[in-house]
DNA sequence: GTCTCTTTGTCCTGTGAGTGGAAAAAGTAG
DNA sequence: CTACTTTTTCCACTCACAGGACAAAGAGAC
């Protein structure tokens, strides 16, 4: 199939294209249910769709008690790249137009190696799903990078974990390599459109998801809209002191709450408890590893560990602080958990939430849900195709 | 003259009368200049806007080297009211549409006499302008007060320094007495609003406004717009934790921000310090006062009183360390700090700075002046007259 | 099966908003 | 006084759109 390159030409095209991507196939007539526009009017805006081929016939509907109406849909051979570079793994996901995620594959990554060696594995993994037969090519990529990014360029601008990639024109490059429209944007900017598109935030306009993965970030969504900032780097929470005169920390400064928890301070704690002799646990799982990670805290957690239980509460004590004080200022309606941690579940929550409940005011945690992330390790590439697809479908 | 009853009665009068408020009398030409509409079109509606009364004319403009074109101006007979009730005092003013102050007046008041006394004297104040010949009526009011408020109702809700404003109607209530339209908002918001029509923020999309007054409030600016949170408690940063297990607060918690450093705490501080004999300084204006208030502290200061300049020094350290965080979340574009105690001056804007500039990432930091309020004490109430244009410049 | 009613889709015309050219009005510069 | 600008008004023409009329297609009653 030849790929789309085509754009809805007006607003009114724009919102049958994003009511087709998130209803489903429709009929004219449902179509016209959902917007203000005249029989006639709806009628040449459907049909000019139709040309462009982005939207395609789809048979006929059931009747509502008359005559049967066309369907009509997304172009079902359309198709979106989801990627989630993450610090130490990358996520590929291909979906169709409606952001069904058809093929989804996870490779561990160092993003150290720099743009170029983690572009050609992403390439690999982008033809291995091409390879699978879903997809004969992309009409557009949605790209999240563990940093901040100068979102129109789609440029990461000092990345403080991703040496090598400051500057590097991520969205021309990429562009160029995959000959589809390219967007970047930063990881948990992603995981928040995701949770938004299709997780636990689909109804509230304003709300916080905070990612704790090697690091920790903050996507803030205003209005159903991300918000990044004036340099593209808000939601950068994880140099908020936590502690004062706390652990030293990569940045400089102390007591950071990066510093005191996230995967990377997890792991550390984790390894240094067991090589104090504090678990029995911790430390038969560093000798078979010879390593651990976040991963092995949560495994030692559900099995009842008492010393990972309490590294990981004191990591929610932490982070509930930060979160608590975030809660005061924005007063956003939902708060979610996610990232690579979320398998530590809900001990980490339940810290999180004792912190949040009581130390800010009633008023902004009174009706406060504070949850887990629905989607898991999916939300970044599901954010990643939802932000191509916003591109794409808003008017050129 | 009989007050103005209309409204503009689409989206490009809106512009227009936007244009002409902020730029002042123009010519025909020059707002076609600024918006992108046909000259017939531009005709049609600025007859329309002058049919309203809205707009009138205002003679002829110099030649641009051709024909002199006919100006067009906001109404002059316009009056807007803006109120700004603080913990201790009220300030009323009254400007022109183009959101010029003709008069300010302000009056000490205990806003915790409750709304009825509250708004016997506003409206005494109110008709002590009009009877000094600046309005005959008006045409609408802001009204700004020192908690949180329900917008679109113009309700406050669990205001925790206004005790018996819980629920009470002031739009409602306001907008019968002034027999006008009337719009209410955080004090807090309102200054944001003032420093972003006539103040240091006049070109900046996203920036937060930290007022620091008998309490701690935080006005946040996303791309021009007030944000106010999902229950109208943004900005609450007062009991964001400042120092754990500091000073107990009066929201039951240790160590908030407002404990330790506000109008209130800084007042409490001094007395105590003259008390215990640390400063000769202080312990003579007690004396003299009977009492001591932030102003004291900042004479004391002026004249170079160490124990003053220390705890003026230590309050813009906490404040400074909240607003660390802050920036690393929001990535603001401007810090604006403003309140009844910028008398402090540049000892707590140093304090302040030193800081943010310490604690936050540089790509945060890099370009972000952190600056005094440029309008003092009228930025409540030119806020307040902004946001009942804004209200009423917009489509019906 | 047949008849009637409902829903959907298409066609078509009247309307009204808006564009842009042309010319008149009002100045400037020399 | 003449030539050139700028502003404003006027007007005819275009074009998008709404909404009625009608055809197509099915549901349900009898």
């Amino acid at each position: 199939m030849r790929r789309m390159t085509a754009r809805p030409g007006n607003a009114h095209q724009a919102r049958l294209l994003t009511l087709l991507r998130d209803g489903g196939p429709n009929s004219r007539a449902q179509l016209g249910d959902q917007v203000d526009l005249s029989r006639s009017k709806l009628a040449v805006e459907v049909d000019r769709l139709l040309e462009t081929g982005l939207v395609v016939a789809d048979g006929l509907a059931a009747s509502r008690g008359g005559r049967r109406s066309h369907n009509i849909r997304l172009n079902p051979g359309l198709r979106f790249l989801g990627v989630d570079i993450g610090a130490t793994s990358v996520d590929v996901a291909v979906t169709n137009a409606e952001l069904e995620t058809l093929g989804h594959i996870n490779q561990p990554m160092d993003v150290r190696e720099g743009p170029v060696a983690v572009f050609e594995q992403v390439l690999a993994m982008a033809a291995k799903l091409k390879a699978s037969g879903l997809a004969e090519g992309f009409d557009g990529a949605g790209i999240g990078v563990p940093g901040p990014v100068r979102f129109p360029e789609g440029i990461p601008v000092a990345p403080p974990i991703m040496p090598g990639w400051d500057g590097f024109p991520v969205r021309e490059a990429l562009s160029q390599e995959l000959g589809c429209p390219v967007m970047v944007d930063n990881d948990v900017n992603l995981m928040a459109m995701g949770e938004q598109h299709a997780g636990v935030a689909r109804t509230v306009a304003d709300f916080l998801c905070v990612k704790i993965g090697t690091g920790i970030g903050c996507g803030i969504v205003v209005g159903g809209e991300v918000y990044r900032g004036t340099t593209g780097s808000a939601g950068d929470i994880g140099h908020i002191q936590a502690v004062p005169d706390g652990r030293p920390c990569a940045c400089g400064n102390r007591g950071c709450l990066e510093a005191h928890f996230s995967g990377a301070a997890l792991a550390r704690d984790a390894t240094e408890a067991a090589q104090q002799g504090l678990s029995a646990e911790l430390a038969s799982r560093l000798e078979t590893n010879g390593g651990l990670t976040a991963v092995d805290v949560a495994a030692a957690a559900a099995a009842g560990d008492a010393t990972a239980l309490d590294l990981i509460r004191e990591g929610g004590n932490h982070t509930g602080q930060v979160i608590a004080g975030l809660v005061s200022f924005f007063n956003p309606g939902l708060v979610v958990i996610g990232g690579g941690v979320t398998g530590l579940g809900h001990t980490l929550l339940a810290a999180i939430r004792t912190q949040v409940y009581r130390q800010s005011l009633p008023l902004a945690t009174g009706n406060l849900p504070i949850v887990l992330g629905e989607l898991g390790p999916a939300a970044g590439v599901i954010g990643a195709a939802r932000l191509i697809s916003d591109h794409l479908f808003s008017p050129a």
